[in-house]
Order: C-alpha cells, then structure tokens, then sequence
DNA sequence: TCCTGGGTCCAA
DNA sequence: TGGACCCAGGAT
C-alpha cells in the first residue's frame, strides 16, 4: 500500500465510517469507524476485517461510506483492508440491495450467491497460539498441556482440536484460554484463490550462445542422462535459431512424465544451475484458442439482417426488445453480430443462457467469433474458474461473458447490452436458497442502471414478456423463418390408445414410430426420443397389495433405477435398494409402473440391437465433461438414436437429426400447475425444433398422447404460439394471474404437521385482516407436501399491478412472516418467501 | 458441584 | 448465522 503525499482528501482530519455488508442474515448493515490511517486508501466494495461480537473476527463488503457518527452505540474500528481495489463495484452494491429489497431476503444473501465461494466472506471460527503470550504461570496443568498441542499447528477449528487431542469435553479449557489471551480466535479470511501456475525450466543465459551450448553439451559426454535431456531440450525450443526463445522455456512436465528422462538428473541440472525453474501464472481457460479462420463477419440472410435492423431501430425507443424466432431461425447469429457491434462500441455485453453445459455448441461458436475476449461463466466450473472470469471482468480482459442466471451478479462497469437467449426458460428463476430471483428480471433492472439495452430471445417466449411485447413496453421483431430455407418438421400424432387397443404398441413404442425409427436408421439418419423422466420406471407397485416405494423423507415415490438396482428419491436424494419381496405383504409381484428414459433406452435395444443408442439425462451428464463428449459422440455421427429429457430440448443443433419422437405428452399438458399448458408447448415445440436442420429434407416429429383431439396438441402441431397465446392469457386474466397480478408465495415449513398447519393458519388470518379474500390464497399442502421431512404449507398472495402498492404490501408481508417467525407458540417454523413465484 | 444441553438474545 | 450467557437437570 503506497502511501500518496498531498492528497487533496484532507485525510487526516476528516473522521471516516464505513456501512458494511456482513455475512450474517440480518437485514441491516453495520457501522465501523475507518482508522485514520486507511482513509485514503478505503472504498467503496473493498472487503475488510472487522471485529464481530465478543470474540468473533469477520470480514465484510464497504456498501457506504460517509461521516455520521451512529448515535445510538460506539461504532468499533475496522481491524484491517484487503482489498486495495474494490471487489465489488458501486454498481453492483446498488443492484445487490435493489434485488435484497425486491425479493425479500437480506444484502447478505445476495452477495453469498453473487461472489465465486474463492471470494466470499465466509465465517468458520479457527483458534489459533497466541505468539505474543507470556503468562504461562496463569495457566493451570490442564490449560498448559492443551495449549502444548495446539502450538504444533497453524490454526484449528474447535473439532480439530478434539480430535487430535482425543478429548472431549475442552470448550471449556478453550474458553478460558482465550480468556488469558493465550490464543486467540479468528475466522478465515485469506482467500482461497489460487492462481494456476505451471511448473517451467530453462536453459542458464550462459548456453544461449552457440559456442557455450556446444561446449555444455561435450561437457555432459560423462553424464549421458543429463546430456539427453539437454538435447531434448534444444530440439524443443529452438534456442539456437530463436534466441528468444529460451526465455518461454519449457514445462517441466515434459521431462517429468515422460519415463524416458531421469527424474535425477533433471535435479542435478536443475542445482548445478545448468537449468533454471521458474513458474508462470497461466489462466484456466488457455486451451481453446480463437480460431479466426472463419472470419468473423458472420453473413446474415435477408430475414436475419431484417430482424437485425428492426433491434437496432426498436432500441432506439425501447430498453427492452423481444426477439420472437421460430426454432432454428438463427437467432445465435443475430445475437452474434449485435455483440460485435457494442463491443466495437466499448461496450461490455453479457449473455445469459439456460445451464450452459446443455448448449457447449454456442458456446463454442461464440468463442470462435470472440476468442479471448469471452468469458464463460458456468456452476460447472470450479470455484477457481469463476474467480478468473470475476477478475477477467475486472481487468477488462473479458468484454465479453457467456454465462448462466448468477452471471448476472459479475462486475461490470459498462454494459451496453444483454441477450437473454430461451427467456422463457425456468431455470432462470432461483427457487431454492434466497434471494429466489429472476435472472431475466433482475437482467433488465440491471440495463437500466447501466443504461444498457436487452434482448430476450425465444422461440416460444413466456407469456408475460409476449403480453409486454403487445402492449408496446418492450419492443417486438420476429423472425419467422428458418435459416437456410429448411422448413418446419412435420407433426405427427399417435392415439397410444387405439393402438393399445388394436393390440400395436409394443412395451412404450407404437408401431408407427418403430417403424419411423426403422426408416431413418436405414436412410442412416439419426433420430431423437424424448421422456422428460429420467430413471427406469415412475415407481415400484405391488400387485397383491398395492404396495408403492416412496420416500421417507418426503411425500413422493421413489424412483426405480435399474442400472444400480436403487429406488430414489428426486426430491432429497435418498437411495434405498430394491427390495425382492414386497415390505407389505412379501408378495414377488412386485412390478414397475411409468417409464422413464433409461426404460426406453432399454426398450430400443431390444428393437434396434444394431443401432447405436446414446442417453442424456442427469444421471449420465453428471461428470464435467460428459456432456461435451457426449454431443461430439453424436455431431460424429456415432449415435443413431438419443434418448433424453429436456436437456436435449435446447439449443443443440445437428444436422443429420431427421425424427423425433415424443412420451408422454399427457402427463406435461395435465400437469397440476397454470403452466402446464405453456409449458408443455414450449418444451415439445423446443424438442421438435431439434428435427430437420438441413434445408434439403423435412423433419417430423412423431407424439404418442392418448387424446389427439386435445386443443394444445393442434396448436403445437400447427406451430401456433399466438392461438396458444390468446388462449392461456385469457385464462390468466380471467383467473387474475400474471402479467396481470404479481404472485408472492409464502411456504410455511414445520417438522411437525400439526404445528405447520397451525402456523399457515395463523399468517393466513394475519393477512387476511388487511388484504382480503380475494388477495389471500391457502394455506394448502403443495403437491410434494413433505420435503425433507418437513411438513409444507402454501399461501399465495395476488397483488393486482394498478391498485396495489407493491412495495407497501411486501413490507406487510414481511412484517405478519417475522410475527409468526418470532411467535413463541409456533416454535421451529420456517416460512420462506418467494416473490414473482412464477 | 460440575457438566451438558437447550433456549434466547444479539451483533455496530 | 454463531456464540455467549443463563438455567435446569443429570452425573459424580
């Protein structure tokens, strides 16, 4: 820390306090006096240690700093600053308590999924020797044996220290340690960040010239392995003709894995000072390179320069445009081309995708185009990754980042654009910790600040944004036909229950779609087979008794999975094995019912025992690079049949893919939710827009349904997102659901269900009192009603948009939710709050 | 009398 | 959230 002479901030005068951001989930945040001595050096999202309580040390995030001494209490002094540069920037604390007002949950929680774990603020209390202490007379046997032990290591946490002193029972000899200050407590702060670096060596300066290189080399006639090595070296990097050269050197590694080279007489090179170690920072992401061989202007066809022209004249009056293309319009090039233009600008531009890892295709694309300007932000990336492209972002380097929903919290200091590709798509909404937010919405409140421009993109985008579109609050351009001239796959429906009837299907397949499979397997094209059910079957029953295998942590049934033999639970992970008699009756009849993916792989192999058949599903993409193996695998032509759930519906694109089958679309349409019909048109038209790629044949899209006649079936079969449309937002309308109100749902949870009913109970009627019926829905058990062994209860609040004062009613909320939380007669309850739930 | 577990409160 | 502090009840 350099300390700057003259500085005009009149620093040593001036009394300076810090509002910080703890990690602690209380929604306020805390006031520090800033030593005198780090005034000029503190900003704004600098990180710091403070003393917390007692005997408790943290860290912190500076959101505010200013010169009102609190009034109430003595503001304690900051103990020590990290950062030298501000982690986080001005920008991003606005945003960071914009989203904790928004959606209820505290500054901390925010920043706890914003900042890579590398970077957080975490709390694990260590204790520690106190190097400075004398006193051991003070201390009694007990006090001086214990404080022996714990002098042999760095630092412990408390269960260390049991466990290697083989003690229980020593809080209380800690305690009064720290109390005689013999050791001391304090929390992990160091970050954990660690650079990459590569372990190279190189040649001494001495050799660079001919001469003295020639000379080594006759040197080493005594030593042939350290001559071998020498000579490797030489023949590896040029040094003789590129002096240069020898200043990269080489990675250690070469000589290290390789048997040939003796692992000592490297050593002895390397103490002689014949060759020189050295280390080199290198970044995680250097392996794939730009390729420009491409050029990168990529050339849009007449319909996508259209669409590309209508964004930019729409972003003159409009923040927000929606961009409406059917499945494989070539929205990616158009996204393409905007980026390049804002960049040029000097622009940072961010694109959101749904879980990256299922479209590596963009991905790649998008890295050929931009190179090393792109940063890609993902949850399969270690943390280490993730610190890289946070301070990739910082520096500059990345100007441009690829990434998942928590992208969104990445510092950007100026961002022109965001492209919000598949906007529709759940997985932008976080249900589970808080804050539960909404990438897309938080996408656009974040623009705003940065006087940035958005573009939602979809092929069947969510009604809300649809009805904004209309309405004329977002601007609209759509793009309707398919790149390349491919037309649209052919629909087909299958009535399964004719087909049952005439005696047809055979396990889960019709005739008519074995018999398309057939075709396409002879004409070597490959095929897709869809069931948004991963596993083997829905679940194990009993035909004695009756008997099904559910969880015992939760209220659904378990899953069977075959290749382990193993019921599991979706819900909370438990794995149980497969029982061989019935638990209810010992009865042997104990069959599968439903059908998930791994069944219809089965199944296909029993039909097709050449074909190759591949399945993608969670189970089999768990690995990091699974997945991008797996789609070379079929983009190679390997695979003629895939089997998936919807993590094949999105953004892949292979060319020789011609059919596609679809399961069980009943159960999407009949779903229990208000979705189910959005959804299950979007999901199907998603899937089937993987058919057909290539200009020169027609796709088709084969889906079995027991009723054909049903009115959503003709609408995605006639590709009729606007039918759809009319149809779901009357019905959102007539029943007072978004875009027209806002949803809030309160889960109540409790262990026991007695007291989790009576608590639901109680804050129904708190808020009935000021809301009223037509407001206040439930409580009612959700449709999994025990998670984890906690009993669930729902309340829904709707809050028309015009006569409601949203941000009234959510303090109301929050107020009757701490009541119930803080009522003493309802002990253990836990009520989580989920804003916008839809 | 000491120890432990549970509950409650509070942090600047 | 974590920990300090207090109280009650069990082990010693």
């Amino acid at each position: 820390m350099q300390i700057a002479e003259n500085d005009d901030f009149g620093s040593e005068e001036i009394t300076l306090f810090a509002d910080l951001i703890l990690p602690v989930p209380v929604a306020q945040l805390f006031t520090y006096r800033v030593p005198r001595v780090i005034n000029p050096f503190i900003k704004n999202g600098a990180r710091v240690v403070v003393p917390f309580g007692k005997n408790r040390v943290v860290t912190g995030v500076v959101a505010k700093i200013h010169q009102t001494p609190p009034t109430k209490y003595q503001a304690r002094y900051i103990a020590e600053l990290l950062d030298d540069e501000p982690l986080v920037t001005p920008y991003q604390i606005e945003l960071f308590h914009w989203i904790a007002d928004y959606y209820l949950c505290t500054v901390g929680e925010v920043l706890n999924v914003a900042l890579p774990s590398g970077l957080k603020i975490t709390s694990q209390s260590k204790i520690q020797y106190n190097p400075d202490f004398e006193y051991y007379d003070l201390l009694t046997e007990e006090e001086a044996n214990l404080l022996e032990e714990i002098k042999k290591y760095q630092s412990l946490t408390y269960e260390e220290v049991e466990k290697r002193v083989g003690a229980t029972n020593i809080n209380h000899i800690i305690k009064s340690l720290i109390g005689k200050r013999a050791i001391i407590l304090f929390e992990e702060v160091k970050e954990k960040y660690k650079p990459k670096v590569l372990k190279k060596v190189k040649l001494n300066g001495r050799f660079e010239t001919r001469e003295n290189l020639m000379e080594l080399i006759a040197q080493l006639d005594k030593f042939p392995k350290q001559q071998e090595i020498i000579m490797s070296y030489v023949s590896q990097v040029p040094i003789q003709n590129v002096p240069y050269s020898n200043r990269a050197g080489l990675e250690k590694s070469f000589f290290t894995q390789n048997e040939a080279f003796s692992d000592s007489a490297l050593s002895t090179l390397i103490k002689k000072g014949t060759l020189e170690e050295f280390e080199v920072t290198v970044s995680r992401f250097a392996d794939v390179a730009p390729d420009f061989s491409e050029g990168t202007n990529i050339h849009l066809t007449t319909a996508q320069q259209r669409a590309f022209d209508e964004i930019i004249t729409q972003f003159q009056s409009k923040d927000t445009v929606l961009l409406h293309g059917v499945t494989g319009s070539g929205k990616t090039e158009v996204y393409i081309n905007l980026a390049q233009q804002v960049l040029a600008s000097g622009s940072q531009v961010l694109f959101l995708l749904p879980e990256i890892a299922l479209t590596t295709q963009i991905v790649v694309r998008l890295k050929k185009v931009f190179g090393d300007k792109l940063g890609i932000y993902h949850s399969k990336f270690s943390d280490n990754e993730r610190v890289e492209v946070w301070k990739g972002v910082v520096s500059g380097q990345f100007q441009l980042v690829v990434g998942v929903r928590s992208a969104i919290f990445l510092p950007f200091d100026s961002l022109g654009l965001i492209i919000v590709d598949e906007e529709h798509e759940s997985s932008y909404k976080q249900y589970d910790p808080a804050p539960r937010y909404h990438a897309r919405d938080v996408a656009i409140v974040a623009a705003q600040r940065q006087q940035a421009k958005v573009l939602l993109g979809s092929a069947t985008p969510a009604l809300e944004s649809y009805y904004q579109a209309l309405n004329g609050r977002y601007g609209f351009v759509q793009l309707l036909e398919r790149y390349g001239k491919a037309n649209l796959p052919e629909f087909v429906l299958i009535d399964t229950k004719k087909e049952r009837k005439s005696k047809k299907m055979k396990f889960e397949f019709s005739s008519v779609l074995i018999n398309e499979l057939q075709e396409a397997l002879n004409r070597n094209e490959q095929s897709i087979v869809f069931q948004n059910r991963r596993g083997y079957s829905s679940y194990l029953q009993c035909e004695e008794c009756g008997w099904i295998g559910e969880c015992e942590n939760c209220a659904v049934s378990l899953t069977y999975h075959q290749k382990d033999a193993e019921l599991r639970c979706h819900y909370c992970g438990h794995k149980e094995k497969v029982p061989k008699l019935c638990p209810g009756c010992s009865s042997t009849k104990v069959r599968t019912v439903g059908f998930g993916t791994e069944k219809l792989e089965d199944q296909l192999k029993i039909f097709f025992p050449t074909a190759r058949i591949a399945r993608m599903d969670l189970d089999t993409t768990r690995a990091k690079n699974a997945y991008k193996e797996m789609i070379e695998d079929i983009e190679q032509g390997n695979v003629d049949i895939l089997v998936g759930t919807q993590m094949i519906s999105k953004g892949l694109d292979f060319e020789n893919v011609s059919t596609v089958g679809v399961f069980d679309a009943d159960r999407m349409i009949h779903f229990p939710d208000l979705r189910s019909a959005e959804r299950a048109f979007q999901l199907i038209t998603q899937v089937s827009g993987r058919a057909g790629r290539r200009a020169d044949r027609k796709g088709r899209v084969l889906i079995q349904t027991g009723n054909p006649s049903q009115k959503i079936l003709q609408k995605i079969i006639t590709n009729d997102y606007i039918g759809m449309y009319e149809e779901e937002i009357k019905e959102r309308e007539n029943f007072k659901y978004p875009p027209f109100t806002r949803l809030i749902k309160l889960t109540v949870k409790h262990f026991d269900q007695t007291t989790a009913l009576q608590s639901a109970q109680k804050l129904t009627q708190l808020l009935l009192e000021k809301m009223g019926e037509d407001r206040v829905l439930g409580p009612q058990p959700p449709l999994v009603e025990r998670i984890r062994n906690r009993f669930l209860f729902d309340i829904l609040i709707k809050l028309e948009r015009e006569k409601v004062n949203f941000r009234a009613a959510k303090a109301f909320i929050l107020e009757k939710v701490t009541d119930i939380l803080t009522d003493k007669t309802l002990k253990g309850t836990d009520v989580t709050i989920d804003v916008d739930c839809l």
